[in-house]
RNA sequence: CGGGGUGUGGCGCAGUUGGCUAGCGCGCGUCGUUUGGGACGAUGAGGCCGCGAGUUCGAGUCUCGCCACCCCGACCA
């Protein structure tokens, strides 16, 4: 991509209302726009962040037998009268009347409908365990919205929902896909580990939060830094300073954003929405259900509070928006023509290239690419005859030719 | 839900006790000089001062009424 062409400029002001650093560094950079409080919309730099995100985490649905599916976000009310949820989720559920009269929302989340969906497609045992899981716009009207994209009204959210025969079955799957949650975030470049927390108005069973470390956070959790022991600092029973119920290390405190989470929901949904299976001796039995959710604008702004330095965002290897940052700082023609063959190169080796082609002054070019943050920089000089390969997340400098820059960039992918 | 605040070129902001032609920075256009850490000069385009009413010789500025938005706290993924 020749970033002459490239939609969405970087800014060096934004308003001083922006309080957040990654709406800051991510408005200012290029990657999203504010719509309104707590609602962003995507530009093409931050769409392809989000892509990523989303693409690891389908790969590891589809990995533990997840079935991709799309819900719709308008849901007449009828619905959730029956599990009681109109009211429960009143106050944070857009609801509002159409043209024919009728009552309906907006999707806070999907357990009615799934369950309802699913009602329709299964009636033995046979058609047991399910796994269905969507990627799709969720509302919330919080009272209070901040922190950028950890908390908005309208985000993007992937939840999968299990069905089960039994308790047993829905207790192995729920270790299946806490495992999973734990790959997801390994592989997205981020430091997460699980807490056990209440259920919340999801579920009354245990469940577990993934939390990732940042002082943006708005939650605190009990931590044993050498064991991994953890806790939701709400319903810890060990407090900060205490020793580690595990390991007798003394435990921590720590702000943390909760990125993902687990729920057993048992028959709370499938016994007031009659999701029922003929079992083996014929007769009708309630089908157990979980829930797992991930918000995906909140892994975003999760992972620039938690990388970043001074100059701006740093992607991790997985999520960065594009693999490599062409930064051409040439001005004789010689040179220009070098810094294309070598864009066009990277391009044939199947690299993502975001390429600086743009008629402006080096020491802007190479700002704007530490605030955009690409995990590596090539920089294409007249000064310097060899090319120049950066790594933004420690400015560790390679020097070499178009071959030696290619292996490392190729090793380092894997 | 409580508290505080803001609406002025695309963006960020200033605008005094009401006063004359509404400013500054960034960005954008054109020309020239620059080029390894947000260069410089010249020149130009771009405004229903949130909306409505009122006071006044005169309103961005004062009064009243709307509307919209933002931040902080409690609460919540």
């Amino acid at each position: 991509m020749k970033q002459s062409k490239l939609f969405g400029k970087t800014r060096k002001d934004i308003s001083q209302d922006e309080k957040s650093i990654n709406a800051e560094l991510l408005t200012k950079a290029g990657f999203v726009e504010k719509q309104m409080a707590g609602v962003y919309d995507y530009l093409p730099l931050g769409l392809r962040v989000l892509r990523k995100i989303e693409n690891i985490i389908r790969e590891e649905m589809e990995a533990i037998g997840g079935q991709e599916i799309l819900m719709t976000a308008l849901q007449a009310k009828e619905l959730w009268h029956q599990t009681g949820r109109w009211q429960e989720l009143e106050p944070i559920m857009y609801q509002f009347q159409d043209h024919h009269g009728s009552q309906i929302g907006l999707a806070t989340t999907h357990e009615e409908v799934i369950t309802d969906i699913v009602k329709k497609h299964l009636s033995s045992y046979k058609d047991l365990p399910l796994y269905l899981y969507q990627i799709q716009n969720k509302f919330r009207d919080e009272k209070r919205v901040k922190s950028g994209l950890l908390r908005g009204r309208e985000f993007l959210m992937k939840d999968l929902y299990s069905f089960h025969i039994d308790q047993k079955d829905l207790d192995e799957y729920y270790q299946v896909v806490y495992q999973a949650y734990l790959k997801i975030f390994k592989r997205l470049g981020l430091e997460a580990f699980a807490v056990e927390a209440s259920g919340g108005a999801m579920s009354k069973q245990f469940s577990h939060e993934f939390m990732v470390k940042t002082e943006a956070g708005e939650d605190e959790t009990v931590l044993c830094e050498k064991c991994g022991w953890a806790q939701n600092a709400e319903i810890a029973k060990v407090k900060s300073g205490e020793q580690c119920p595990q390991c007798q290390t003394i435990v921590k405190k720590f702000k943390t954003v909760e990125a993902g989470n687990i729920f057993r929901l048992g028959d709370k949904y499938s016994r007031p929405l009659k999701l029922q299976f003929t079992n083996q001796k014929g007769k009708l039995q309630e089908v157990v259900m979980g829930s797992y959710g991930i918000g995906l604008g909140r892994v975003m702004g999760t992972i620039v509070e938690a990388s970043h330095d001074q100059d701006g965002i740093i992607w991790t290897e997985t999520t960065s928006p594009y693999q490599v940052h062409l930064l051409n700082l040439a001005k004789n023609d010689k040179t220009q023509g070098k810094a294309e063959q070598i864009y066009k190169e990277l391009h044939q080796q199947g690299l993502e290239v975001l390429y600086d082609d743009r008629d402006i002054s080096f020491a802007r070019k190479l700002k704007d690419a530490d605030l955009i943050g690409v995990y590596w920089q090539l920089i294409v000089s007249d000064k310097q005859t060899e090319l120049e390969l950066v790594k933004r997340k420690d400015h560790q400098k390679i020097l070499g030719d178009l071959n030696k820059v290619l292996s490392t960039i190729k090793k380092s992918v894997r």
